[in-house]
RNA sequence: GGAGGGGUGCCGGAGUGGUUAAUCGGAACAGACUGUAAAUCUGUCGCCCUGACGGGCUACGCAGGUUCGAAUCCUGCUCCCUCCA
C-alpha cells in the first residue's frame, strides 16, 4: 500500500468511530489520526523544521493564498518547490485559500467563475479560481490538496450557506477536472449548521469519488454542540475507507472528540497562536502563564511534560519572558503545546489500537478545564465585529 | 536675592468654575484566540456594599477662603524646576 495516496485503515474502536490508520504520501507515511501543525506562509511561526520534526510531526500545512501573494507562487515553483524551500521533507498539506474567502471576506468578491478578492498587503485585485488554485498547489508541489470552497460565515441565512455549498459543488468539480499531478487533492464538504445541507454536500462529493473528504466550515463562531453535531452528520455519509479531515479545529477537547465522531485529520493554527499568547495547554486545562500565580513557580507549567521547555525551564522564567515581551517566550510556548498535542494524538492511538479509546475520552474530558461557552462566544462575536 | 514655571489617581500625562471618580498612554489584574491580515484583541483598574442596576465614602501638594457649586478662582504655607544676579 506506498503507492501516494492510498489511505489504509488499520483499525476501528469496536463500539465507535474512532479509527486509526496510515496515510502514504511521496514524502513518507502519516500516521492518521494526526494533527498537522499550521505554517501557512511556509513556517510554523517560531519553529525551525528541524523542531518540528523532533516533536514527531509528519505532515504541515501551507496555504496557497499567503504563498501566492508573498513570494509568489512562481518563487516556490524556481527554489525547488515547497518543500525544498522551506526544508521540510515530511508531508505537506495546502490549502487552496478557501478559508481566506471567508477571513477576509470584506476584501472580495465571490462568484461561479471564482474569488476576486484585494491583497491584505498591498491591496491589489486577484482573481483565484477553482482551476487556478489547483494548478498553484501543483506548481506549490505539497502532498495533498485541495479545492478552492466558500466558507459562509455560521450565521449566514439558510439560502446563502445553500448557494454557498452548491457552488463549492460546482468547483469541486472543476478543480477536479483540472488536477493533474499525483498529488492527493481533497474535497471540502460545506453546508454550514444545516445537517441536511451536510449529508447533501457530503453525499454528493462522495459520489465524486476523490481520495479524501475534508469538512470545511466549522469553528468559527458556532456553539460547540452545533459544531459536534455538524461533524456527526457529515461523516455519516462519507465513505469509511477514505481519510476524513476536520479542518480548521485542534484544541484539545475538540480533537478528541473529533476522533470519537471518527476524523483522522485535524490541523489549526490554535496551539501555535495560542502559545504566543501565553496560554499553554496541561491535562487540567489550559493555563495562562502571564498570571501572577506563576511569578515565583519553580516548577515547570506542566510537571507531566517532557517537551523541552518543561525540562528545562521555570514557569516563573516562562512568565518572566511573556511579561518581558522576549522572543525566546514564544518559541518555549509554542515547543510546549505542539509537544502536548503531539503527545494526546500518540495517546489517542494508543487507545484505539487497545480498543480503549471510548474510556481514554472520557477521562480525559473530565480532567480538561474548558472555557465557558458563554464567554468564548462574546468574546469571538467582538473580534469577528471589530474585523468587519 | 530677583524673575518665571510647576506640584493631578501605581507611573507618565490631559483637564483651568458645574455634564469629573476625573480624557489618553503605560503598568497591574483577568479573559479570548480553532483550514494564522493575530508576539493580537477584549474587559477591569480610588475604597466599601451589590450577581447586576445602583448606592455610600474619600480624592487633584498642605491649610484657609470666594461661590449654590472648585482639580479648576483668591490668600498663606510647603516642595520642585528654569533663567538672571
Amino acid at each position: 500500500m506506498n503507492s501516494p495516496g492510498i489511505f489504509n485503515l488499520i483499525k476501528s474502536s469496536s463500539g465507535g468511530k474512532a479509527r486509526a490508520g496510515e496515510l502514504a504520501t511521496a514524502h513518507g507515511k502519516v500516521t492518521t489520526p494526526v494533527f498537522c501543525p499550521v505554517a501557512s506562509q511556509g513556517t510554523v511561526k517560531t519553529m525551525t523544521p528541524d523542531e518540528i520534526r523532533e516533536i514527531g510531526f509528519e505532515m504541515l500545512l501551507a496555504n496557497t493564498y499567503h504563498l501566492y501573494l508573498r513570494p509568489g507562487i512562481e518563487v516556490v515553483e524556481k527554489m525547488g518547490g515547497l518543500h525544498n524551500f522551506m526544508g521540510w521533507d515530511k508531508a505537506i498539506l495546502t490549502d487552496s485559500g478557501g478559508y481566506q474567502v471567508f477571513s477576509l471576506s470584506r476584501l472580495r468578491r465571490v462568484s461561479d467563475e471564482g474569488v476576486v478578492f484585494r491583497s491584505h498587503l498591498d491591496g491589489s485585485e486577484h482573481l483565484i479560481t477553482p482551476e487556478s488554485a489547483v494548478r498553484y498547489q501543483e506548481s506549490l508541489g505539497g502532498d495533498i490538496i485541495m479545492v478552492l470552497d466558500e466558507c459562509p460565515p455560521h450565521d449566514e441565512s439558510y439560502d446563502k450557506v445553500k448557494e454557498a455549498t452548491h457552488r463549492t459543488h460546482r468547483w469541486a468539480e472543476k478543480c477536479l477536472k483540472t488536477h493533474s499531478s499525483n498529488q492527493s487533492l481533497f474535497a471540502i464538504v460545506q453546508g454550514g449548521v444545516s445537517a441536511e445541507l451536510r449529508r447533501e454536500s457530503a453525499e454528493y462529493l462522495a459520489s465524486l469519488d476523490f481520495p479524501g473528504y475534508a469538512i470545511g466550515g466549522l469553528s468559527i463562531g458556532e456553539a460547540k454542540q452545533v459544531t459536534l453535531d455538524m461533524v456527526e452528520k457529515t461523516v455519516s455519509h462519507l465513505p469509511v475507507n477514505k481519510p476524513r479531515y476536520l479542518m480548521g479545529v485542534g484544541s484539545p477537547e475538540d480533537i478528541v472528540e473529533g476522533v470519537y465522531r471518527g476524523i483522522d485529520i485535524f490541523d489549526s493554527a490554535l496551539p501555535t497562536r495560542v502559545a504566543r499568547n501565553g496560554a499553554l495547554f496541561t491535562r487540567q486545562g489550559r493555563v495562562n502563564i502571564r498570571n501572577a500565580g506563576f511569578s515565583l513557580m519553580e516548577q515547570p507549567v506542566d510537571p507531566d511534560c517532557n517537551c523541552y521547555s518543561c525540562r528545562t525551564f521555570s514557569a516563573a522564567y516562562l512568565h518572566h519572558l511573556f511579561n518581558a515581551r522576549e522572543l525566546l517566550a514564544y518559541r518555549l510556548a509554542t515547543i510546549h503545546n505542539l509537544t502536548f498535542i503531539k503527545r494526546l494524538m500518540e495517546d489517542i492511538s494508543r487507545a484505539i489500537s487497545e480498543d480503549s479509546f471510548d474510556s481514554f475520552r472520557t477521562e480525559f474530558l473530565a480532567g480538561y478545564r474548558t472555557t465557558n461557552e458563554q464567554v468564548r462566544l462574546e468574546q469571538k462575536r467582538k473580534w469577528l465585529k471589530r474585523r468587519a
